[in-house]
RNA sequence: GCGCCCAUAGUUCAAUGGAUAGAACACCAGCCUUCUAAGCUGGUUACGUAGGUUCGAUUCCUACUGGGCGUACCA
C-alpha cells in the first residue's frame, strides 16, 4: 500500500518507526507529520531546533526528494507534502490491484477464532437490544476475517431456561394466543411478556410454573410436547430475522442439546473439587479470587445457565480446533465470564476464552423491560424503518415499480438499523431514539449509500473504462480524496485490533464527506477527455473502497436510490 | 458495602500526553438549465469539580460529585 510504503521509507531515513507519523490537523500543514518531542529528547536538542535541522538536511537529500515533494519544519513538527500525481495514481492502482480485497491484512496469521453472538432466547420477544448484539458480533466476525483470522460465526440459542416454561404456562391458560393467526414466533414473545407480568408475586402460579418446567426438563408429558412445537416456531422466526438481515452462522448451538453433557461435567467438576455443594445448591466458590460465588445447580436440582456453557466450551475446543473462543455478550455479564474463565483454569482446561462486551441499549424513558412493556421490538423497529424508507423513495421516484421500491427500501432499512448500532463505540450505552435512528441525513447509512448511488450514476452515464493517466489528477480535492482512500486499510486494522466497528463507520462517513465535497467542486462528465477518463477511474476506486467498507459493516452498496 | 463502566457544544457522539478539541442533529443565512438537494457552503455553542505526575493533561494517577451496571440459586 502506497501510504504505508511512504511511511516506511521516511521512517528508515529518520530512524523512527512508521507508526510515529500522524496526520496533520489541516491540509495546508501537509499530508504526514512527525512530532519530534521524543526524538529531540534522546538527542538532547529542542524539538524546534531539531525540526529545522532535519528539514534542511532532508531537502538536500536526493533520496528523500524522490519519496515526497516537500518537507517543512513547523514548530516541533516535521511536515511532509506528498506529490498529488504520485499519490492519486498510486492509490488508484492499489485499489485496482486488490479490488474487493483492498484493505485486507494478514495480522491474524490465520488463527482460528470462533465468534459466538446472537445468544437469543426462544419463547421470548426479539428486541433492539438483541440487534446490537447481532450486528456487533456479525461485524466483528467479518472484520477479524479481513484482518487475517479464520473466523467461525456461531450462535447459541437458549431454548431450555425457565423463560420457556413461563411462556408455555401462559400459552396454555390463555387459549386466545393459540387461536390467533399470523407468525407464531412473534406471538410467543407477547405471551412471555404477559406471563412475566402475571407471575410476579403470584405464589400459586409459581407452583404451576415449576410443574411445567419439570415436564420440559424430564422431556415427557403434554408441556414437553408443546415445548417442542413452540420451540420450532421461535427458531424459524429467528431464522427469518437472520435471513432478512443478512446474517449467516456456520453453526447454531442449543442449550437443550448441551445440557446433558453439561450436567455430566458438573459431576466431574464436583469430583475434582472445582465445584462444591452449598445450601443445597452446587456452586463454584471463587471468593478467594475476588470473583464471588457462581451457582451452577439450583437447590431444587434444576440446572442454571452455566452448566450448559461448560459443555459448549469443551465442544468448541475439541470439535473445532480453535485458538480462541470469543463470546459477544452484554457487558453486564462481565463477572460471569471472569468466573467461567477461572473455573476452566482451576479445572485445568486450557480454553482460551474472551468475553467481548458491549454496553446495552436503553430508551429515553428508561431501561427496556418486557415486564413493564417498555420495549421496542425488532418487529416494531423494522416495520417503522421500512415504512419511512418506502415513503421517502416513492416521493422521489414516482416512476419506480413496486418491486424496485421494495428492493431499495429493504436495503436502506437493513443498512439504517445496522449502522445505528455500529456507529457508537461498544463501551457506550445506546439511548435509542426512534426519530434519531431512522433519519436519512447526517451520520447515517443513507448518507453513505446516497454518496455511493451518485457515483454509480455518473459511472453509468459514461462507462469509459479505458487506461488513464492518473497523474493528471492534481486538484486539491483529488489530493484530499486520495489521502482519505489511502487510509482505509489503517482504519480496518485499527478497527480489528480494537474490535470496534465504529472506527470503520466514522472512516466511511469521512470518506463520503470528502467525496461529496469533490462532487460539488469538480465536474467529471464535462471535463476534458483526458481529465474525464482519469476522474472516472478515480470514481471507480472510490466506489470500490466504499463498497468494501459497506460490506464490512454488512450493508448493500446501492446503484440507485 | 465491595467491584466495574461512563461524564466533551442545546442534544447524540468523536479524537489526542502536545499544532486552532472534531462531526452530526437542532437553529439562522445561502446554493437545483453541473453529473440524484437523502447533497453542498457559511454562522453560533463544549473537555463535571479539586488536587497530583509532566516542559506540556481534556487524555495518565488520586479524591470528590453525578449517572449506570454487577455482586448465590435470571441469562
Amino acid at each position: 500500500m502506497y501510504l504505508q510504503e511512504i511511511k516506511e521509507q521516511l521512517a528508515s531515513m529518520l530512524e523512527v518507526v512508521p507508526t510515529d507519523f500522524v496526520y496533520p490537523p489541516a491540509a495546508d500543514l501537509g499530508d504526514l507529520s512527525l512530532p519530534l518531542f521524543a526524538l529531540a529528547k534522546t538527542r538532547g536538542l529542542s524539538p524546534v531546533e531539531l525540526a529545522k535541522e532535519l528539514a534542511a538536511s532532508l531537502k538536500e537529500s536526493p533520496k528523500f526528494i524522490g519519496v515526497v515533494k516537500n518537507v517543512n519544519a513547523v514548530g516541533p513538527y516535521l511536515n511532509f507534502y506528498l506529490d498529488s500525481g504520485n499519490l492519486v495514481s498510486s492509490v488508484i492502482s492499489d485499489i485496482e490491484k486488490f479490488g474487493i480485497r483492498y484493505g485486507e491484512s494478514d495480522n491474524g496469521h490465520e488463527e482460528i477464532v470462533m465468534v459466538e453472538f446472537s445468544n437469543a432466547n426462544t419463547h421470548k420477544e426479539y428486541h433492539i437490544g438483541h440487534l446490537r448484539n447481532l450486528f456487533y458480533g456479525d461485524t466483528i466476525s467479518r472484520m477479524l476475517r479481513l484482518n487475517g483470522y479464520q473466523t467461525i460465526p456461531v450462535s447459541y440459542i437458549n431454548d431450555f431456561g425457565i423463560h420457556t416454561a413461563k411462556t408455555l404456562w401462559n400459552w396454555r391458560r390463555n387459549p386466545e394466543f393459540a387461536a390467533q393467526d399470523g407468525p407464531k414466533g412473534r406471538l410467543l414473545g407477547e405471551c412471555y411478556a404477559q406471563a412475566a407480568k402475571e407471575l410476579e408475586g403470584n405464589e400459586e402460579a409459581k407452583v404451576e410454573l415449576a410443574a411445567v418446567m419439570k415436564q420440559i426438563e424430564k422431556r415427557k408429558g403434554e408441556m414437553y410436547e408443546l415445548w417442542k412445537e413452540t420451540r420450532e416456531w421461535s427458531i424459524s422466526y429467528l431464522d427469518e430475522i437472520y435471513q432478512r438481515l443478512g446474517i449467516k452462522f456456520e453453526n447454531i448451538f442449543y442449550e437443550s442439546e448441551e445440557i446433558d453433557e453439561g450436567l455430566r461435567m458438573v459431576e466431574e467438576f464436583l469430583q475434582r473439587g472445582v465445584f462444591i455443594r452449598s445450601q443445597g445448591a452446587v456452586i463454584a466458590d471463587l471468593d478467594e479470587y475476588g470473583l464471588g460465588v457462581l451457582p451452577i445447580i439450583r437447590s431444587d436440582g434444576t440446572a442454571l445457565y452455566p452448566a450448559a456453557d461448560l459443555a459448549l466450551a469443551r465442544r468448541k475446543f475439541q470439535a473445532y480446533d480453535i485458538n480462541e473462543s470469543i463470546y459477544v455478550v452484554d457487558i453486564r455479564q462481565g463477572l460471569y465470564f471472569k468466573q467461567l474463565g477461572k473455573i476452566f483454569e482451576l479445572a485445568g482446561e486450557n480454553f482460551n476464552i474472551t468475553h467481548l462486551g458491549y454496553d446495552f441499549v436503553t430508551l429515553k424513558n428508561g431501561m427496556m423491560s418486557s415486564r413493564t412493556g417498555n420495549v421496542i421490538t425488532y418487529a416494531q423497529i423494522i416495520n417503522e424503518a421500512y415504512t419511512r424508507a418506502e415513503k421517502e423513495i416513492i416521493t422521489r421516484h414516482e416512476d419506480w415499480d413496486a418491486e424496485k421500491v421494495n428492493k431499495i427500501a429493504e436495503a436502506l432499512t437493513v443498512a439504517a438499523l445496522k449502522f445505528e448500532m455500529l456507529k457508537i463505540s461498544a463501551d457506550k450505552v445506546i439511548t435509542f431514539d426512534m426519530e434519531e435512528a431512522l433519519r436519512f441525513d447526517g451520520f447515517t447509512a443513507a448518507y453513505l449509500q446516497y454518496t455511493g448511488a451518485r457515483i454509480a450514476s455518473i459511472l453509468r452515464k459514461a462507462d469509459e473504462n479505458i487506461a488513464a493517466d492518473y497523474s493528471l489528477l492534481i486538484h486539491p480535492k483529488e489530493h484530499a480524496l486520495a489521502m482519505q482512500l489511502s487510509q482505509y486499510q489503517e482504519a480496518l486494522v485499527k478497527a480489528g485490533a480494537q474490535r470496534d466497528p465504529s472506527i470503520i463507520a466514522r472512516y466511511l462517513f469521512e470518506l463520503a464527506q470528502v467525496v461529496n465535497d469533490y462532487y460539488h467542486e469538480v465536474n467529471i462528465l464535462k471535463a476534458s477527455t483526458d481529465e474525464k477518463i482519469a476522474r472516472l477511474g478515480l470514481l471507480r476506486a472510490v466506489k470500490q473502497a466504499l463498497a468494501n467498507g459497506f460490506r464490512t459493516l454488512g450493508f448493500a452498496y446501492l446503484e440507485e436510490m
